[in-house]
RNA sequence: GCCCCCAUCGUCUAGCGGCCCAGGACACCGCCCUUUCAAGGCGGCAGCACGGGUUCGAAUCCCGUUGGGGGUACCA
């Protein structure tokens, strides 16, 4: 059998790192054995949910280019593939349950469970719902209904446990008694997670859910669902529940804790790969020594089996260093593309001849993309915008300086950064008998506006003859006052 | 409270009874290279949570303790 795995995002905001990784493996899985991956909008609380919303999480997949075969806009053969199209498959599951009394009314309120959950708990108990309703005659049920009470359908769970095993964990068995009689539907009507994720994941044909730590408990449910529907053994998915990412603080990650938008990384010039690489990293690795990898020979390599158990902890300095690895081991013309729209996002030119001439300057520079317009602006902005920023090193000291690299500069035949280095090496180390770093300190200050910047010559060459030494002019105008 | 799960350098991890007085990466600290900053090269710091077992032999198996994560919703 063809293996199918899903995605199944609560469209309720920014997809986050958390909900990416989960996404990564199990795409991954089916990639790597040749099966489907289906992309599946959980918007059965319509309350939390927006068009918008919806297509965001598409647009933020599509970007860290994890590709679905079924979903949203890709219909298959088990289409519709928002939840909240779905309605009347939910229905008709409901009244199968319903009518095989594997479903009752219960007529409790939210503040009636609430109370009793608080009392609960006071008096050491466990909270969770008690069954109160779980055997009301008709004549109680009527009476209910004459009040005015809205219900909701509550699944009667059987004595026993479930085992499973699962896929990263291995053998888990949860007791039947820790699992209270629990919610399928809202009092309006409507389905409620577990209920729609169990009716779909079969539904769907899907053979593995790949998803969070935190869904456990809703397995032994699900199972009891399947089981309650009669759907056939073979036809159930086999699970794997992946450890949750958690913060710096070992608090899991939220939005108090840490950046967790994939949106975030996007904006501040993270690429997909080196998203999706780092997101491997945690709680997967490829080989003892390999950190470094394409998606490409992830998926041939991966593994659910070998996905760790413990949660890992985000950390925003490794995703750092994966960036620049993969910033670094891109072709330059690969990057002067990447670079095209943070260049004009910046305000800047995003001229293919300049980029391809800049590039090389600042491949090795940049940690974050948004770092290449910083780097660069110096060569770009016009000259009335130009200011020096570092303005320390250009005192007394820089005046024979800055005169004796005129004077070397200035009768160049040809402006290029080789003869430029060998002119002002010759003036002002040989000629001034200075250090190269006071030498060129000035010089990199007045031509770029900063102590740290590209390499000077080659940002001399860039610069040009006329306004290079226009910079340098002024600079030395400055000194005068 | 109860239930489930987990436990190797600060962090992510390799390790699945002898190859490990524990390997890699990030971070940090030196040195080299060098026109600044990076990049790169070389080196350093640093860990098997604790206590009992089992075994000729344990980071690896078992039990307990401690610590951490998750669950216990008319959210997903």
């Amino acid at each position: 059998m063809s293996v199918r795995t899903r995605i199944a995002p609560a469209p309720s905001g920014d997809l986050h790192v958390g909900n990416v990784r989960t996404a990564l493996f199990s795409w991954a899985y089916a990639r790597r054995h040749e099966g489907r991956f289906l992309l599946r909008i959980e918007d059965t609380d319509a309350s939390r949910v927006s068009d918008e919303a919806v297509e965001a999480t598409q647009e933020i997949l599509r970007w860290v280019g994890l590709d679905w075969d079924e979903g949203p806009g890709i219909d298959g053969p088990y289409a519709p593939y928002r939840q909240s199209e779905r309605r009347a498959i939910y229905e008709q599951a409901l009244e199968t349950l319903e009518a095989r009394g594997h479903a009752y009314r219960c007529y409790c309120t939210a503040q009636e469970l609430a109370e009793r959950n608080a009392a609960a708990r006071a008096a050491g108990r466990a909270p969770g719902y008690d069954g109160r309703c779980r055997h009301l005659g008709p004549d109680a049920r009527r009476a209910f209904e004459a009040e005015g009470r809205s219900h909701v359908l509550r699944f009667p769970m059987p004595a026993g446990q479930t085992t499973w095993t699962d896929l990263v964990r291995g053998d888990i068995t949860i007791a039947h008694d820790q699992i209270p009689d629990f919610a399928l539907t809202r009092s309006d009507g409507g389905p409620l997670y577990v209920l729609a994720a169990a009716v779909d994941d079969v539904a769907m044909k899907l053979t593995h859910i790949v998803r969070g730590e935190d869904l456990v408990a809703a397995t032994p449910r699900q199972m009891a669902i399947y089981a309650a529907l009669d759907y056939p053994r073979e036809s159930w998915p086999q699970f794997a529940h992946l450890p949750l990412l958690v913060g710096a603080d070992h608090k899991p990650l939220s939005k108090r804790n840490g950046e967790v938008s994939l949106r975030h990384y996007r904006d501040a010039g993270f690429l997909p790969e080196a998203m999706l690489n780092y997101l491997a990293l945690l709680g997967w690795s490829l080989a003892p020594d390999r950190e470094l990898f394409t998606i490409a020979e992830m998926v041939q390599a991966f593994d659910l089996a070998k996905v760790s158990k413990n949660p890992a902890r985000f950390d925003l300095k490794k995703l750092e260093a994966i960036n620049g690895e993969k910033i670094r081991a891109m072709t330059e013309a690969e990057l002067v593309v990447t670079l095209q729209p943070w260049m004009r996002g910046a305000g800047l030119s995003d001229d293919v001849g300049f980029l391809q001439a800049a590039v090389p300057l600042v491949q090795s520079r940049m940690v974050r993309l948004t770092e290449a317009p910083e780097l660069l602006r110096f060569l770009l902005v016009a000259e009335e915008d130009f200011l020096v920023v570092d303005r320390e090193l250009l005192g007394e000291a820089a005046r024979p300086v800055l005169d004796a690299a005129i004077a070397a500069l200035e009768p160049m035949p040809v402006w290029s950064a080789e003869l430029a280095e060998a002119a002002l090496r010759a003036a002002l180390v040989e000629g001034l008998g200075l250090k190269p770093r006071n030498a060129f300190g000035p010089v990199r200050v007045a031509v770029t506006g900063r102590r740290i910047s590209p390499p000077l010559f080659e940002s001399l060459e860039l610069l040009g003859r006329e306004r290079s030494l226009r910079r340098l002019a002024q600079a030395r105008a400055d000194i005068d006052g």
